[in-house]
DNA sequence: TCGAAAACGATCATAATCGATCATATTGCA
DNA sequence: TGCAATATGATCGATTATGATCGTTTTCGA
């Protein structure tokens, strides 16, 4: 990736947030520390961002308040690593020109930064996710009409949607409570309404769930296993689940979760000295 | 291919993408390194893009422009004293559970700080007024489903739209960029349009405009004077202006305006609805 | 306070990109 | 056709960016 591609990044990042340390930056630039480091240090003189230890944060935190106090941003910090690997294969699969659906979920939202580079047409319920592609990239964004949740931050509405009719699109992006043989679960019944108008107008579901969700259940039903194309996990799923979902038909897509902490080692190191 | 269909191919390139890399370029044109490079050089110093290390970019990539730059953040600080007086005024309109209608643009943008301690059902085309009204107050806030266009900042659909269609306010709160006695001008036939389907749907108009654009022309006629119910301005409008107003049955707001320059006393107009 | 882990800065080898130059191809014109 | 002007592509040394390494500094917890 290019510098200019990468401070893009960056600065989409440290904008969505109060903080973004360098191994977050490096997952999502696929550059090295050194790299990302002399680049904070080049955007921190001209004044784009403060560098500061493990990472860089935002000159203002004006956007923050915009995810501050409310149950999004709760949710937006916990199993943070998977969800952003999980949101970066997700944007992988797509191409410049692409038109794509993205469902509201603090999963989905990861994906705002891997697509800073592109050029998409883009159609979310999600308010955040808008907020951020508009003010941070060059994606064409359109939102569905309706009243904006701001416990949830989609937008919801009664009627039937003309934008949403309207529009066909390859691939559909969304996240979920929980996913088992039965389907993909959700608890709330407005989301779940919400979703099937959404589900109705592309080709390919595809789901971005971390591993864990496979054990979690839910009260409703949105769709069975066969309405899903793809699905992205993180590389904690069980084998019996991936299996489930080969059973189903349904594509697995697995991605590495960089561990900072644990020193696991992964196999390959052989001349040690 | 020849220099100028190159030329074309990469301004396109540049602007349909945040960033394009010269190897990108080759395969597009189906030329050498060397001459897209020359090609690049030659567009730099023609102002057309910007030449980075790699590739090249836009003139105002996304995230300037978001920041600063675009139009809407140009107009919105000019006559900005007169603008405030006015959406205060407006404002003051309205009462704690009112639904009301605001369309978008830089006057009725400055609405948005004395909605801050209300508590009304909004619907608004305008993303800024949403963005504001969502993180900063108490409002339920509603938007037509549509593309954002940046330009303007408004959401924009060329679909009927249910959301719309089944909202009824109040009052409708907008600005202009002229008014005559041929009535509300506008200078965009989109605009009009969008216009158009919101002040369907509002029993009062309210036309917020700045004592200059009584002397402002423009080529599209959205609505008669005769569909205007009130008409906010500043103190700096002419008795033949007020006059017109009266013989149309325009009701009449005139904002005090506070100068800070000669520290004349705004003299608090406590009129209360 | 000490020690381990993480983050940092400096340095170096490698790779990517660039600029200059020259050879070749294309075009326009006599 | 022949010639000049221009555009293009290839080459190569120079410049710059990048990633890995290593020693130092900072942070954090025992």
């Amino acid at each position: 990736m290019h510098e200019t591609e990468r401070h893009r990044v960056i600065l989409s990042a440290v904008q969505s947030k109060p903080f973004a340390s360098v191994a977050e930056l490096v997952e999502l630039t696929e550059s090295s520390e050194a790299t990302i480091r002399r680049d904070i240090a080049q955007l921190h003189l001209q004044k784009k961002l403060r560098r500061v230890r493990g990472g860089a944060e935002a000159l203002t935190p004006a956007h923050v308040t915009a995810l501050n106090g409310r149950p999004f941003s709760v949710n937006i910090s916990i199993n943070i690593a998977q969800k952003r690997a999980i949101a970066k294969a997700a944007a992988d699969l797509c191409e410049d020109g692409d038109t794509i659906i993205i469902n509201g979920g603090t999963t989905t939202f990861q994906m705002v930064h891997p697509l800073a580079t592109r050029r998409l047409q883009i159609l979310t319920n999600s308010f955040p996710i808008a907020e951020h592609l508009l003010n941070h990239t060059k994606n064409t964004v359109m939102l569905p009409g309706g009243t904006i949740y701001r416990e949830q931050n989609i937008v919801l509405s009664p009627f039937e949607n003309d934008v949403i009719r309207n529009f066909y699109a390859r691939r559909m992006f969304m996240g979920a409570q929980g996913i088992g043989p039965l389907g993909v679960m959700e608890q709330d019944p407005l989301i779940i309404h919400a979703e099937e108008k959404l589900l109705g107008q592309a080709d390919e579901l595809v789901l971005l769930v971390d591993s864990e969700k496979f054990s979690r259940r839910s009260a409703l039903i949105l769709c069975p296993l066969a309405r899903i194309h793809t699905v992205v996990t993180d590389d904690g799923i069980e084998d019996r689940h991936a299996q489930m979902l080969a059973d189903a038909g349904v594509r697995l897509i697995v991605a590495p979760v960089a561990r900072s902490a644990k020193g696991e080692e992964p196999e390959a190191e052989a001349a040690e000295g």
